[in-house]
DNA sequence: GCAACCATTTTGGTATACCAAAATTTTGTT
DNA sequence: AACAAAATTTTGGTATACCAAAATGGTTGC
């Protein structure tokens, strides 16, 4: 039996199709096809789209197959301001619990954010920034908000990455981040908090504006971007 | 097919179990004894503690029998600090979102728990007392943060139970209750806010004296209280 | 031509059988 | 008697078979 189980696998393979856009919002994810499909049976299928359920990528309907989320603009705004909320809380929780090498490597990941802002493309880019975040709520020490932030990050990873991707944004975000750092290692903890929802602020600004512009698009080639 | 699955029938009453302390936590969920003492096969068994494990009742582990979940004081306490977050954030926005029919409803449970806090039981007012909590968040309008919140009340069920057993209590939360209704109906954010933080303090205060007790107790009989 | 109804098919839900790790016990050796 | 190794048992993970809702499509009656 190797590592993790076969559901988990699945279950990964799966998240990665839906994020990627691979599968469709609002796809059909029949368990006999998708199960034929990889080689497996439906058992881990079924458990592992339990899995997605559960992280809110797919939705189950009674006696009907589940299908890949299909979030509307409103539903990810609603997520974002949770998920600004629990930042925030991260943030300012961190100032107080914060160790020094946490903080020396949440400088480091943002000092090689800086150096590498100019020639990343956007996948290795954003993949520093959420481990960024993610340092940051680690820090807080508190292992509930942890989970549900990682929850929340990964429902929203799609709508952040097409945020992350507009390059235009790039020097505000990192003088954000900055300013986050600073307040971290002054245990600053209204400035943090504040950072992390100016910060937030623009994320659901450019969610909305990426968003709208896909469903009323003036300019047509965005639309997979 | 009844209105329900029967692993979702399976899991409600295995949550029953599990909050009223039939289920001792650490207790093993082996898969063959419970589905066999249930009648059912292991299948729905299997997805009826996935789903509790989802909800941190129950928590897996790998090539093992999960286990009922043992929360320590530290954990129930980064819970309750999530939680009050959630529900602070789902009482401003109330303050935006709230209708008029929701308002009423509110300040009709408020008043029936007013009415009914000399005389009802402990199982009872505290029905009411989590409608209350459930209400504010649902006026926020805010579908993750109303489904993230539900998740976080039911697993503090048991030790919030526990602290609203404390009938000398009552009358502070009862202030704090109407308190609250009020900065809802004037739409006053920050003492809401407030107010829901200050709530929820004394909750954790009442917690924490509990669980000390419990651990080290010297008055014996509080223990299974 | 349209709508209601029935047969067929497709689907998710459940039960059961099987397998391979992991734990446990037994047994053999020193 | 103590330890180690091997056989056995127990367990969760997976595959498959079966069942009953529900959707589908065609047929019939108006």
């Amino acid at each position: 039996m190797s590592e993790q189980t076969l559901a988990e696998q699945i279950a990964g393979s799966l998240r990665r199709d839906i994020l990627l856009g691979k599968l469709a919002p609002g796809a059909l994810l029949k368990e006999r096809d998708n199960s034929a499909g990889r080689g497996v049976s439906r058992t881990p299928l079924r458990e592992a789209i339990r899995i997605l359920a559960s992280e809110g990528l797919v939705v189950l309907r009674p006696s009907r197959s589940p299908i890949v989320a299909d979030p509307t603009l409103k539903e990810i705004t609603d997520d974002l301001i949770v998920m600004n909320t629990l930042e925030s809380l991260g943030a300012r929780l961190a100032c107080m619990n914060v160790t020094a090498d946490e903080l020396a490597e949440i400088d480091a990941l943002h000092e090689k954010m800086l150096r590498i802002s100019d020639t990343a493309d956007a996948v290795d880019y954003f993949e520093v920034d959420m481990r960024f975040h993610r340092l940051i709520t680690a820090a807080s020490h508190n292992v509930s908000l942890i989970d549900t932030h990682a929850a929340y990050m990964a429902r929203l990873w799609r709508p952040r990455f097409l945020a992350a991707s507009l390059r235009s944004d790039r020097p505000r975000v990192l003088q954000q981040h900055g300013a986050i750092v600073k307040g971290l290692m002054t245990r600053d903890m209204t400035l943090v908090s504040a950072e992390v929802e100016s910060h937030m602020r623009h994320l659901v600004l450019n969610i909305t504006d990426i968003y709208e512009r896909k469903e009323n698009p003036s300019a047509k080639k965005a639309a997979t971007a």
